[in-house]
DNA sequence: GATACCAGGGTATCATATCG
DNA sequence: CGATATGATACCCTGGTATC
């Protein structure tokens, strides 16, 4: 294609379809109306409506108007808002031109937003519906041996499940698109193209934060449901205890003291903060032991094992991983690292 | 190769406001 | 005054990419 061709493509007035979507949903620069449904309906139809008025003079005008008063309305109250609210409107002012322009933004509330905020909740935000009995059957039948698979089974499970299901959102919600497309507008195949990978490029996106959210929350689960399998007691958190980890879980040991367990998928660039918690302030609040359980350990270098080792924190990593392996054969190592199946073990005996 | 960043939104939860 | 609705905040990273 030339550049020229390119320019032109680009500047199809379907793309900002795409643009529109970006603005309706982000909460740092504006507000995301495009997380409330009702307000969205409100604004396309009453722009509508406008529109269809038989007085052609000034429609533009009034349609911004009304959209602004819609707006205003709607977050009158909420006065620390007030910056992103005038910046949204303000944005929105110049974004939208022309009469096709205002069309193209009523398409993006009706026809994108509100889909796709539909497919989103449809989304399972947790995967216990398909795990939590057959994690169970695993422990029942395969006792303490089974907890490495449940945590792993667990993972595959509640991926392969909440995928499948954000499939099923993805297709449905695109062919509604498209065929509204094709009855209800006059657009060419290019501009259907514009408007439909805008969709799903925005429901991706969308969908993969609220993957990280679950997968975060599903490592949480399992462990809760490992303690509660076992009826190991949980404490409450010591009054004042502020880390900069987050630690989900805590068990008292037979001596008075607390172990606290933290788990995350990956620890990434987040370990840094916890080295402000020193051994001597985990004392303090009579911290014996905090318990990491990470399920993904390929990002656990030697740096951070050592550093939180050395501050009496324990990995607890899947039994078959190349990094437990390796650690447990280190000489500097191998005291900060346990297999994640003799958890339960090491709890009891606390 | 290890670590940091986030053209980062979704969601749970606690806090506050409003309604009946 | 209690119940419900709404708002603010913290935390997630079934994560890729940039940087050193």
């Amino acid at each position: 294609m030339k550049s020229i061709e390119i320019l032109s493509n680009i500047q199809n007035r379907w793309h900002k379809v795409y643009w529109f979507s970006r603005m309706l949903i982000n909460n740092d620069k504006y507000i995301a109306i495009g997380k409330e449904p009702g307000l969205l309906s409100t604004i396309a139809s009453s722009l509508r409506i406008v529109a269809g008025e038989h007085q052609k003079k000034n429609t533009l005008k009034i349609q911004k108007q009304t959209l602004r008063n819609i707006i205003e309305e709607r977050y009158k109250k909420t006065s620390s808002r007030n910056n992103r609210v005038q910046r949204l409107l303000q944005e929105l002012e110049e974004e939208i031109e022309t009469l096709q322009d205002m069309e193209v933004f009523i398409l993006t509330c009706e026809n994108v937003m509100i889909p796709l905020h539909q497919a989103i909740s449809n989304i399972p935000s947790d995967d216990k519906e398909f795990t939590l009995n057959i994690a169970k059957s695993f422990l029942d039948i395969q006792g303490e041996k089974g907890l490495a698979t449940v945590i792993s089974l667990w993972d595959d499970l509640g991926v392969k499940g909440c995928l499948t299901a954000e499939r099923t959102e993805i297709v449905r919600a695109f062919a509604t698109l498209r065929i509204l497309l094709n009855k209800d507008y006059i657009v060419k195949e290019e501009e259907k193209d514009i408007i439909l990978t805008a969709f799903t490029q925005e429901f991706e996106r969308r969908a993969a934060q609220k993957r990280k959210k679950r997968a975060g929350g599903s490592l949480e689960d399992v462990t809760d449901f490992i303690l509660e399998y076992y009826g190991i007691k949980r404490a409450t958190a010591p009054a004042h205890f502020q880390a900069d980890i987050e630690v989900d879980n805590w068990v008292k040991t037979k001596d008075g003291w607390l172990i606290g367990i933290s788990c995350k998928r990956t620890i990434r660039e987040r370990w840094k903060q916890v080295a402000s918690a020193e051994s001597t302030v985990l004392s303090k609040f009579k911290i014996k032991y905090i318990f990491h359980i990470v399920t993904y350990d390929e990002d656990l270098s030697d740096d951070k094992l050592s550093l939180l080792g050395g501050l009496r924190h324990v990995f607890y990593l899947p039994d078959d991983s190349r990094r437990l392996k390796y650690a447990s054969e280190h000489v500097g190592l191998k005291n900060y690292v346990r297999p994640i199946s003799q958890l339960v073990d090491d709890l009891k005996k606390q």
